[in-house]
DNA sequence: GTTCATTGTTGACCATAGTCACATTTGGCC
DNA sequence: GGCCAAATGTGACTATGGTCAACAATGAAC
């Protein structure tokens, strides 16, 4: 062919199966052993490349855990464009789309402390792709609730976005290491469901009188 | 002397000394060629101390940096204190608490993002005396406000402060990563006073209409 | 099938955070 | 002063994240 054969070159092929085969066996390890005591010598290893390789896909050891939260990401996108075009209080789509967001990190709590703090590391800074987007949807979400005269109109809808996206990211972040087990910290945590509606309704209702 | 010499045994002021040296010059270059450039050979060497000597002090390189934010703590703590007796309507002491402790970020936010960053990791660990501390003073204030009618009775004290303190910690971490010069933000930015009142008072007020 | 620029791979190498067994200092006790 | 246990200091050493110059595979053009 002649074209860039629009993604499917042999090259491409295999250039998507190396980074998916240092990606698995990445995410293997770092369930198997924690984030921090595996070594990049242990992934290229099990992913059968030298060690120069892994950096050739991933910068950092870290960025796995970016790549993690983008394809996360991708799979909650769908969600949030369902709950766009969904009927009903806008308050109740929020509060849904934000907690069914937050299942993922039930999953596996121990890594995902790492994954949620890599992401707060990016989160703000404005040339981030995947936050902006996110940002976009929940401020597509706030605009229609503005709209059907569900939330206060003189609020910024940009305020509003970074108020509960703080407050998703501190909540989600304190029970990552607040659950039962996490070094200090015997006591059971929380639910992180309920608490997340909490404060959210919160910041909804407002604290004042 | 046979008592332990309340602390100002020769060891004892020894030990301090040795402790402040490191830390002095350890922020001294932190603020000259920034956080990640400095290595811990180049604080030892300036201290005039082995290395071994620092992770007698330090357990790790950015413990300096939790050391840092506890100073920084204990001065703002008198300011909290002088808040919680002051007169005149909560919302307003709340307001103004939290924008003169974010003050301090001001004077040195490129060092304060990794300051910033530290706290956080340890922020939510139960066991952290320093953010505990924190938590009961704002816990005070938020009950103060209670009990002056200014705040709804109905919402848990904790789960206030946590909220507050997620969209502060929000902030000023956005406000961090978001400074022209930043890498990936050449615009301005926005001015942190302003925006974490404005952010506060959406948490009071509620988004809700 | 030969050539060649481009893209991808490799592992020896480097820098540095963090450890540890040993040396030194301290101060209480006789 | 001389002794001792405990606290503190030391720097050679290790482990590991990350770099890079050389090398190999690829595929387009002829």
């Amino acid at each position: 062919m002649s074209t860039p054969a629009a993604e499917v070159s042999r090259r491409a092929r295999k250039k998507d199966e190396t980074r998916t085969r240092i990606f698995r066996a990445a995410v293997a390890l770092f369930r198997e052993k924690g984030f921090e005591a595996t070594t990049v010598d242990e992934i290229t290893e099990r992913a059968d490349v030298a060690k120069g390789t892994f950096f050739n896909y991933f910068p950092r050891k870290e960025s796995v855990l970016g790549y993690l939260s983008e394809l996360q990401l991708a799979e909650v996108e769908a969600l949030a464009e369902e709950m766009l075009a969904a009927q009903g209080p806008v308050r109740r789509k929020l509060i849904e789309l934000l907690q069914r967001t937050a299942r993922v990190y039930e999953e596996d709590p121990e890594l995902s402390r790492f994954v949620v703090q890599e992401s707060m590391k990016r989160a703000h800074t404005p040339s981030d792709d995947l936050h902006v987007h996110w940002h976009r949807l929940l401020a597509q979400l706030i605009r229609q609730g503005q709209e059907a005269g569900e939330f206060r109109r003189e609020a910024p809808v940009d305020r509003a976005v970074s108020v509960l996206g703080s407050v998703y990211m501190g909540t989600v972040f304190m029970w990552l290491c607040c659950r039962k087990g996490t070094s200090g910290c015997e006591e059971a945590g929380f639910p992180l469901r309920e608490e997340l509606a909490a404060r959210i309704s919160l910041v909804l209702d407002g604290l004042a009188a």
